[in-house]
DNA sequence: GAGCAACTAGGTAGAAATACCTGATTTTAA
DNA sequence: TTAAAATCAGGTATTTCTACCTAGTTGCTC
């Protein structure tokens, strides 16, 4: 462990940080890194939304860095019911992968920034002191030094029905399934399907599939 | 950083560790974290395979810590070429998730040992001494340990045949394409698909792939 | 050598998906 | 307000997939 024993400053002045990640490694990595750094004061460490929620009832905090995919419950699940209860906590989003599909969701959820797992740590670091300051944070200011993440930054431009329907597919459902719950006729289906395609540059359900699976939509 | 002048141990006794990861937040903080042992020589850190080749024909590594799913080339496809270079190293795979058939595939390819990302820093640690002193290492000793990894360890039981066509699968082929790429009858492949279905409990190709890739097979 | 699992492959029927086409209404933005 | 985009939906033909069935060959083990 490493001491801070000559740092003058008290932890009311420092942006308490909490994380939640079910990646042991890469949550044990964070908190090395962030116990580093003086002017965070990392509260608590979690590998679940249940943790999570239970954690940060005792333990307030400022900042939460928070995993989409993780077990019990996921982030995408406990991030409203979070936000709710500490509408001023400022989240930081790690998911593996990066999309603008997926970042417009998270953003909507009330998510406070987004960041690919593929992030350089200062990034982190910025974002932290940034949406804590400035209640934002542009990966946009980032990329401008580190051009690490170009090929992740596709614009599938989906429409809101698309998205719907990709998500459904995701839930191996069948074109006449999705009209269904949609209350729409599976030839309007289809046709959506046939245009996720095009966009998708792939020729199957199986394409979509793949195509959403392997960029990190809902899982 | 964290300086230890009073490490009487010189490099030559030390465990010389190599990391390839590309999520940049997990490699810095298994830098971190292994920056913090005595026992070990961290050599160098890279992002992706191309990198690692080149890296590791300057810098020679007792024990290399290797990410399956990295960009340029990964991991599946680099440690077959390293190991021929360096036959005797050390490989520790990391990978998102865990299941016998992608552990069995990864010590077919060479690996010294596999685990998944979720687990501990300690097991890591634990591993790179291990696969070092006695060139192994068992993950039932750690699961004695720590019980975390349970849910992860699903038996899907899959025959060699049954793997085969699950990846080209997940590589959006029909079974007609898999057919010919097998020099098998697709009537063949239908039949594997339906056996892959019971085991998976799915119903279509759409449910398959998203077992698979949902496991973290074929990434 | 009997039993078993794995791999092979065919028949048939129906369901689903794909590839083209068409055109409607509604919503959004310039 | 005009144009563009999004949503809706139908026709027709072809391909692919799924769900049943049967059954031969190989290789392994008890």
């Amino acid at each position: 462990m490493v001491l801070k024993g000559n740092s003058m400053r008290n932890n009311e002045e420092r942006i308490r940080v909490a994380i939640a990640e079910d990646h042991q490694i890469l949550r044990q990595g964070i908190v090395a890194l962030l116990e580093d750094e003086e002017n965070l004061n990392l509260v608590f460490d979690v590998g679940d939304g249940l943790e999570l929620i239970e954690k940060i009832k005792e333990n307030p905090v400022d900042v939460l860095i928070l995993d989409l995919n993780m077990p019990k419950m996921d982030g995408e699940t406990c991030l409203p019911i979070i936000l709710k209860l500490y509408p001023n906590l400022k989240i930081v989003v790690l998911s593996a992968y990066f999309s603008e599909p997926i970042l417009n969701f998270v953003l909507e959820l009330g998510a406070t920034c987004f960041l690919p797992k593929l992030s350089d740590f200062s990034v982190l670091l910025d974002a932290i002191v940034s949406v804590h300051q400035k209640g934002f944070y542009s990966i946009e200011e980032s990329k401008k030094e580190k051009r690490l993440n170009l090929e992740l930054e596709m614009k599938e431009n989906f429409t809101p029905r698309e998205l719907e329907i990709l998500k459904l597919l995701c839930e191996e459902k069948t074109s006449k399934e999705i009209a269904e719950d949609l209350f729409i006729s599976h030839r309007t289906v289809e046709g959506h399907k046939l245009r996720i395609m095009e966009k998708t540059k792939t020729t199957s359900t199986s394409g979509i599939i793949i195509f959403a699976l392997r960029k990190g939509y809902f899982r």
